[in-house]
DNA sequence: AACGTCACG
DNA sequence: ACGTACGTGACGTTG
């Protein structure tokens, strides 16, 4: 038996889409749909080995229906943008699987698996199967034809026994049922009043539309239906027509027109590559070069194939610059595109003239390429000291380079680091950060081997990637602010903040002996000793040992212990204040107390690492350690602050932004009141407090203060009464007043917070008031906590975005004005709006007058940004 | 590697 | 009906 497996094309990657969680390359391209497409196809190509194989797709023109119903198929929602941007690639696979995709104007691709399935009974011994999530093309089951109905775990086989089990009626009658009771997903209007249940019964009495209309009179029928039926009866025949699946598309073919092929694997190893479908090459067994490219599928599958290193070395011995990579073919193949690599000792490196060079290092090895030849370094590569002077520097991960160079010994006066990662992620924060390899083949369509560097496509790629930076508007932030920000960056880093390592240690003393108090008290009091930093294990002993009583099993794994939680239940049981000072204790001793004496270098300084790329709103973010998050909130905790300390002879200067989001806000919405609030000087909290509560501000009490405070602060995040009562700990209902009152004595924040949304609906994205973008997809999610998670986004990120800018702005400027005046300071840490600087002792009162001009002065809203200035000789005390 | 928890703006 | 404030990083436990 010859077999025919035909595929909704359409409907099986709306099902990917909307059934996977997305997906997406380090450049931001969508692939998800076309990832469990491919899964889902797969599955059934190995388990029927079709014979024929085609896809069908719908195409934009409007078909019959359209024509003929103008309603048909309104009311659905668009598909959003980033499916529709994955069907091409979707289609290339389709092919590369050895498939035939099949589409034709003016009909649906319903109408193409119809036509096609109906093939099998033109030829003797063969059958159809119709691969589809639409259970519309049930009405094409027949003898020789099975809908295999994809379900978003399995793929259910219906033929004609299936079918007549579950709807009690033959799949010849399926659309005269439809055209009884509708279909609102096609909005296909059926007979009103008339639902399932009424349509099965009449089916099953007369078979046909005209069975039921013969028979109008049978007493069998109700009079209400009879009545429903008569006045409608016109619908129903029309809606018989739409829903009828054509059969007889002219599609011009035979069964050996759509002979499956087998897949190609070069170009599937190409295509999963450029998409970044590592599981699917991975699935495939896919290699960059394989020895034959149609295989059937069975074997497929099974085979390894081996890579092909003789090409690669025969590449790498080249004879130097005979071949510049810039003649490359655009469409050549990854191994053809390498350029010959020139290996290149140290004595010639003046060589390399050219003031724009492109650098990638690669497992440590440097390779460089000046825009015709490319070079590998020694290992112990070294340049003169000014090589780098004035120079432009095409790289990837360029803070990296920046330090080794430094480290290195060389002098970086007005180099510029062109880092391609910046690029990409000005053009799409939030993404993760890309391979350069990965943005080969995004912007140029590249793909370098794995393993062999990619530097030789650096210049086309900057040309590619700068072109869209231009089109979105993004030439500011990244020219403007990132890439003059990455040295800075560097030299803070390299700055280091110091420490005092023993008082680190007898602070950390200190609370050993606590957490050993408090450990002993703990295991008293729960009759055993068990391990208190387990959650697991103290749930045990709290709620099952000792009785407390649980609200509910909050996490997926048992009982919630958090502090909130606790918080609650101290009146029960003297135990509950000692594990949350255990908590506590320990958690200052192990993340801050121990670590970070042991991060520290010879000079007790501590070196952070800065990411540039990382925060979807423009923030930095700092790791290993993180040192923007050093405590301050609690008493035992801010002492730690105390450690962070300047070197002899110097001072610390710490200037932060005095409420910077929330003038942000004023700024953006244009509100009045709260700007007038802000320009005066007056106490917001109090001021705001003075509006929620409706009385003057000298009756504002701490507490209501306290509580406005706390609004103000949740409207930047897109609060809801139900957090904020959380925060606050009134009742919901209080708390929504509390915001509606808000919202009614600001207004212009209102409707600010509405539009903002709006737009990036619209958008598909936020821009902060300096061009930044963050792309909001969770907008046009199905699940709607989904979408309220993305309106929040959509209230905050300009501001937190724009205050994000601001500060790096201001870290530009005073870097710059230091330089300038040739202060002997240095910055050696940034906490999103706090520069702290150390100082040379008799600089001190300068340096705190440029950090205000210089912060202040960085960026002239329709309010003032104001900036507290303090100095001392560690973190803590500050006057 | 995922989870729960908790530190910061 | 459903979930519940934005953005981060690190530690210890557990599977």
């Amino acid at each position: 038996m010859k077999k025919i497996l035909v595929v909704d094309g359409n409907s099986i990657i709306n099902r990917a889409y909307y059934g996977m969680r997305p997906l997406t390359t380090k450049s931001g391209k969508s692939t998800h749909a076309v990832y469990g497409m491919i899964n889902i196809i797969w599955r059934q190509i190995n388990e029927l080995s079709p014979d024929y194989t085609a896809v069908a797709f719908d195409l934009k023109a409007p078909t019959f229906r359209h024509k003929l119903y103008e309603g048909y198929k309104a009311g659905r929602h668009p598909t959003p943008e980033d499916l529709l941007s994955q069907f091409p690639d979707a289609k290339e696979c389709l092919k590369l699987l050895g498939m035939t995709v099949l589409e034709l104007e003016g009909y649906e691709a319903d109408d193409i698996q119809g036509t096609v399935a109906k093939m099998a009974h033109s030829y003797p011994d063969t059958e159809a199967y119709i691969l589809s999530g639409d259970r519309d093309l049930l009405q094409l089951i027949d003898s020789k034809v099975t809908v295999l109905l994809a379900t978003n775990s399995d793929t259910k086989a219906m033929r004609r026994e299936e079918f007549s089990l579950e709807y009690g009626i033959s799949p010849e009658s399926f659309v005269d049922m439809k055209a009884l009771m509708g279909d609102s997903s096609d909005n296909i209007p059926g007979v009103a009043g008339i639902g399932k249940k009424t349509a099965a019964t009449l089916i099953q009495s007369f078979n046909t539309l005209e069975g039921i209309y013969e028979n109008i009179e049978d007493k069998s029928i109700k009079a209400g239906v009879r009545d429903k039926l008569q006045n409608d009866k016109e619908n129903a025949y029309l809606s018989r027509t739409l829903a009828k699946i054509n059969t007889e598309v002219p599609l011009g073919i035979t069964l050996e027109d759509i002979a499956y092929k087998g897949i190609d694997r070069d170009g599937l190893y190409r295509k999963f590559t450029e998409l970044e479908l590592n599981s699917l090459i991975a699935k495939f067994k896919l290699t960059a070069k394989s020895d034959s490219t149609a295989k059937h599928p069975m074997e497929a599958d099974k085979e390894t194939a081996s890579a092909d290193k003789d090409a690669k070395e025969t590449a790498a011995e080249g004879n130097g610059c005979k071949e510049s990579a810039s003649d490359s073919e655009a469409d050549c193949s990854a191994s053809e595109c390498a350029p010959s690599i020139e290996n290149l000792p140290s004595s010639e490196i003046a060589k390399i003239d050219k003031k724009r060079i492109a650098i990638e290092i690669l497992n440590g090895i440097v390779y460089v390429f000046d825009g015709f030849c490319c070079y590998k370094l020694d290992e112990s590569f070294s340049f003169p000291a000014d090589f780098f002077n004035g120079k432009e520097i095409i790289c990837h991960e360029g803070k990296a380079l920046w330090h080794r160079l430094k480290r290195a010994g060389l002098n970086l006066l007005d180099t510029v680091f062109y880092d391609l990662q910046l690029y990409a992620y000005v053009l799409n924060p939030g993404r993760g950060a890309p391979t350069a390899a990965s943005l080969a083949s995004g912007f140029v369509g590249k793909t370098p081997l794995p393993e062999e560097p990619s530097v030789h496509l650096f210049f086309e790629i900057e040309e590619k990637m700068r072109e869209k930076i231009i089109a979105d508007g993004l030439e500011k932030i990244l020219f403007d602010i990132e890439i003059p920000l990455l040295p800075v960056l560097g030299e803070i880093e390299d700055a280091g903040f110091m420490i005092s390592p023993s008082q680190l240690e007898e602070y950390g003393d200190a609370l050993e002996a606590l957490a050993n108090d408090l450990t002993s008290r703990i295991y008293i009091q729960a009759g055993r000793e068990f391990n208190i930093n387990s959650p697991k294990q103290l749930g045990a002993v709290l709620f099952d040992e000792l009785g407390l009583t649980t609200k509910k099993k909050k996490t997926k794994t048992g009982y919630s212990t958090d502090a909130e939680t606790l918080e609650e239940l101290r009146s029960e049981h003297p135990i509950v204040d000692d594990v949350l000072e255990y908590r506590q204790v320990t958690k200052l001793l192990g993340t801050y107390a121990r670590a970070l004496p042991e991060a520290a270098d010879s000079e007790s300084r501590i070196h952070t690492d800065f990411k540039q790329a990382l925060t979807a709103t423009g923030r930095l973010s700092s790791a290993d350690p993180n040192l923007q998050n050093i405590p301050i909130r609690t008493k035992m905790g801010r002492e730690l602050r105390r450690s962070f300390i300047s070197k002899e002879g110097y001072t610390l200067v710490d200037a932060d932004y005095s409420q910077i989001e929330l003038r942000l806000l004023a700024h953006i919405s244009d509100d009045y009141n709260m700007c007038e609030a802000f320009r005066s000087g007056e106490d917001i909290h109090r001021k705001t407090a003075a509006a929620v509560f409706g009385m003057p501000e000298e009756y504002v009490t701490d507490e209501m203060r306290k509580r406005a405070k706390a609004v103000n602060f949740g409207i930047v995040y897109g609060i809801s009464g139900f957090s904020l009562a959380k925060d606050i700990g009134t009742s919901v209902s209080e708390a929504t007043k509390y915001i509606k009152n808000y919202l009614f004595n600001y207004p212009f924040i209102d409707k600010y917070l509405e539009d903002v949304v709006e737009l990036a609906k619209k958008q598909g994205y936020t821009t902060t008031v300096f061009g930044r973008r963050r792309y909001i997809p969770e907008l046009s999610a199905q699940n709607a906590a989904l979408r309220a998670f993305g309106k929040r986004i959509a209230m905050n990120a300009p501001i937190q975005g724009a205050a994000a800018d601001i500060m790096k702005l201001a870290m530009l400027a005073v870097y710059r004005r230091i330089k300038r005046e040739g202060l002997d300071a240095k910055i050696v840490m940034q906490v999103h709006d706090e520069l702290i600087l150390e100082v040379r002792d008799d600089e001190v009162e300068l340096a705190k007058q440029i950090l205000r001009e210089e912060m202040e002065g960085v960026a002239t809203l329709s309010i003032p940004l104001t900036v507290d200035v303090t100095s001392g000789k560690n973190w803590l005390e500050q006057s």
